[in-house]
RNA sequence: AACCCCGAGA
């Protein structure tokens, strides 16, 4: 049972939902019935993916045959209300668990506060972290990440910083996440000279910068439409012995895009491929907004072949644009070809 | 063995 419920997690957060149905078909078939693990492992795989319904429909399952939801599917169901913006609900089974006995914990509480703030209701999520304490359950860093993320999001920059003061006298230390979240809402809000003296701070306390401190940066200097820096920014990256990802390269391939030098953004996304790295969808669709504000439906449409041959699908925008310019360019018929692959993809044409 | 925090495009 135990082997079982690990593979099946590992496949779930593998992404290999299906492999994980395989495993849990099979185990039954075997005999061997699942237990509340088990169960929650592969709600969790299917909230992953989107699949709510599926996920909800093994809650129901669950319940059927016998077994206890216990804190952890209780936190997960919550995470995933929380996830679409449905915090009725999730406050419903927040209430719901405890009727059942079930004392929430410091992820439950972390859980709703990240809810509250996705929504930007901070007074409310502040209310709520008052009440955790009330009910005797301490407060973790993630809490305080979870709240600081919420007024950097917010453009609240001195609420974040009195929050990290906040922590710190609290005898909270500060993490990496702390300083990337931070790092972030100060380039969000185009403060560089915040961003970097909270990444001077950061190293001054011995924390080392992640992949994640760097795409942020990047996408700071990016942003700022300063992609010299940005390249910069990831060879220094690179020095340290960290190897960029998708998202690392698709804030330097859109900073570029934006400047307008596709050159250099083909350069990056081939290099990508010479660091055994799949350029995913988000790439693609950001090189093919490039060209097409370049005018080069020639270029586009490539990419959306390539996309296509790969088992990729192009988003909306993706086609809106090519098809645009093919149209500019009076090339009807294949924008009408386009057209039709958007419908068979399940997209309406708008 | 299962639950929570940070980074890219439209």
């Amino acid at each position: 049972l135990v082997s079982y419920t690990t593979l099946i997690d590992g496949h779930c957060k593998n992404g290999s939902l299906e492999e994980a149905r395989q495993l849990f078909g099979r185990m039954i078939e075997l005999g061997i019935s699942p237990n509340e693990f088990t169960y929650t492992a592969m709600m969790n795989g299917c909230f992953r993916k989107g699949l709510r319904n599926e996920g909800m429909q093994l809650y129901d399952e669950m319940k059927f045959a016998g077994v206890v939801p216990n804190l952890y599917t209780y936190n997960s169901l919550i995470a995933e209300y929380c996830k679409g913006f449905n915090l009725n609900p999730a406050f419903q089974l927040f209430d719901e668990m405890r009727q059942r006995g079930f004392a929430p914990n410091a992820v439950t509480y972390n859980i709703l506060i990240g809810g509250l703030c996705r929504q930007r209701k901070l007074k409310d999520a502040e209310k709520f972290l008052a009440k955790m304490r009330r009910e005797g359950v301490v407060p973790s860093i993630v809490t305080f990440n979870l709240l600081m993320n919420g007024f950097c999001k917010s453009g609240e920059m001195g609420n974040a910083v009195k929050l990290l003061d906040r922590m710190k006298d609290g005898g909270f230390s500060p993490t990496a996440v702390t300083y990337n979240v931070l790092i972030s809402g100060f380039s969000r809000s185009a403060d560089l000279v915040g961003a970097a003296s909270a990444f001077k701070e950061m190293k001054m306390r011995g924390l080392v910068p992640t992949k994640v401190t760097y795409t942020i940066l990047i996408g700071a200097f990016a942003r700022g439409g300063d992609s010299e820096r940005a390249l910069e920014m990831y060879r220094s990256m690179e020095s340290y012995g960290l190897q960029g990802d998708a998202y690392t390269f698709g804030v330097l391939i859109h900073g570029l895009c934006t400047e307008g030098n596709m050159k250099g953004a083909m350069d990056v996304f081939r290099s990508m491929t010479s660091k055994r790295l799949k350029p995913n969808n988000v790439i693609y669709d950001t090189l093919i907004f490039g060209y097409c504000h370049q005018d080069n439906a020639f270029r586009a449409l490539k990419l959306i072949r390539e996309m296509r041959e790969n088992g990729m699908v192009p988003n909306i925008g993706s086609y809106g644009m090519t098809i645009r310019l093919l149209c500019k360019e009076g090339k009807c018929k294949e924008a009408e070809v386009l057209l039709n692959e958007m419908r068979v993809a399940g997209f309406l044409p708008n």
